[in-house]
DNA sequence: ATGGCAAATATCATTTGA
C-alpha cells in the first residue's frame, strides 16, 4: 500500500498533470490539499475512471482537501479539527483498517498575525480531535501540508528563517506535541539527510536554486510504522516538464507500506 | 522590510499563499 500527500495548488489547474502522475506512480491512497474548489467543482469523474474512490471537503476559491483511494473508505470524517471551523482544511477516511487523516494546516502569514494565532489554535484543536477520534495504538496516518518545517535541517537557510513563519518555536512545539502523542515522522525513519525539501518558493525560483523547506509530512503511529518500507519526496514530478501545466509549488511525498 | 510567481474571481485589481 502506498499513501501519497500532495498540495496540488488547485486541482482544476493541475488536473492533467495529476492524472499523468497517478498513471505513472499508481498510489493506493492520495491525500490532496489546496484543491481550491467546491465539492461539486472537483473533477471526480477523471479519477473515478482510473478506479479511485473520491472524497472531497472543498470550499470556494481557497483551501480544500480530498482523499482518493483504490479501496472505498468504510468511514469518512469532515470538518476536522472542529465542527465550526469556517475553512475546509481537514478530512479523514478509514481505508483498509487504516485511518488516513488529510490536513491542510493554516499558513499563518507571519508570526504575530491574527492568522498565526488561528494556526496555533488550529493545531491545538487538532490534538483534541485526535484524542476524541483515535489513539496512538491505532493504525493511523496523519498527513498533509503542515506548513511547519520541524527542524533546521529541513530549511535551506536556517539563519534567514530563524523564528519566521513555518519555523517559529511555537509552531515547532505544536509539531513536537504530535510526536509526543505517539506519531512518528515517517520520512525521517528512512532519510536523515539535510536539504530534503517538499516546497519551494515560485517567486524566487527556489526549486531551480535548491532553496526550499520540508513542510509536507506523513506522520504514523507505531503500529503502522511496523509496516513502513520507505518514505520519499517525488522530486521527479516537481522537475518534470509538462505540455502546458506548470508544477505545484509542492512535490508529492509517498509512504510505502507492506501489504 | 520588500519583491518576485501563480491561481481564483469576474477584476482589469485584489486576495492568498509560505
Amino acid at each position: 500500500m502506498r499513501i501519497a500527500t500532495w498540495n496540488v495548488n488547485s486541482i482544476r489547474a493541475r488536473l492533467d498533470r495529476a492524472l499523468d502522475w497517478l498513471d505513472d506512480r499508481q498510489p493506493d491512497v492520495v491525500c490532496l490539499q489546496e484543491i481550491k474548489c467546491l465539492d461539486e467543482q472537483f473533477p471526480r469523474a477523471a479519477f473515478e475512471a482510473r478506479g479511485y474512490h473520491v472524497e472531497t471537503y472543498g470550499q470556494k476559491t481557497y483551501n480544500g482537501v480530498a482523499i482518493l483511494s483504490r479501496t472505498p473508505p468504510t468511514e469518512v470524517f469532515r470538518r476536522i479539527p472542529w465542527e465550526d471551523d469556517e475553512q475546509a482544511r481537514g478530512i479523514a477516511c478509514r481505508i483498509d483498517d487504516v485511518l488516513i487523516v488529510d490536513l491542510y494546516v493554516v499558513n499563518g502569514k507571519q508570526v504575530g498575525d491574527p492568522k498565526y494565532t488561528y494556526k496555533l489554535e488550529w493545531l491545538d484543536r487538532l490534538m483534541d480531535w485526535l484524542d476524541a477520534h483515535t489513539s496512538p495504538d491505532d493504525l493511523l496516518c496523519v498527513c498533509g501540508d503542515y506548513n511547519i518545517a520541524p527542524d533546521d535541517i529541513d530549511v535551506h537557510d536556517p539563519v534567514a528563517w530563524h523564528e519566521r513563519i513555518l519555523c517559529s518555536t511555537p509552531e515547532r512545539e505544536r509539531f513536537q506535541r504530535l510526536l509526543d502523542w505517539g506519531l512518528v515522522d515517517s520520512f525521517r525513519q528512512f532519510d536523515d539527510r539535510p536539504g530534503q525539501y517538499s516546497w519551494w518558493d515560485m517567486r524566487t525560483r527556489g526549486f531551480e536554486r535548491g532553496q526550499g523547506l520540508r513542510i509536507d509530512h506523513l506522520l504514523v503511529t507505531e503500529p503502522l510504522l511496523e509496516a513502513a518500507l520507505d518514505c520519499a519526496i517525488d522530486l521527479d514530478e516537481r522537475a518534470r516538464e509538462h505540455d502546458s501545466i506548470k508544477p505545484s509549488d509542492h512535490a508529492p511525498v509517498v509512504l510505502a507500506l507492506e501489504a
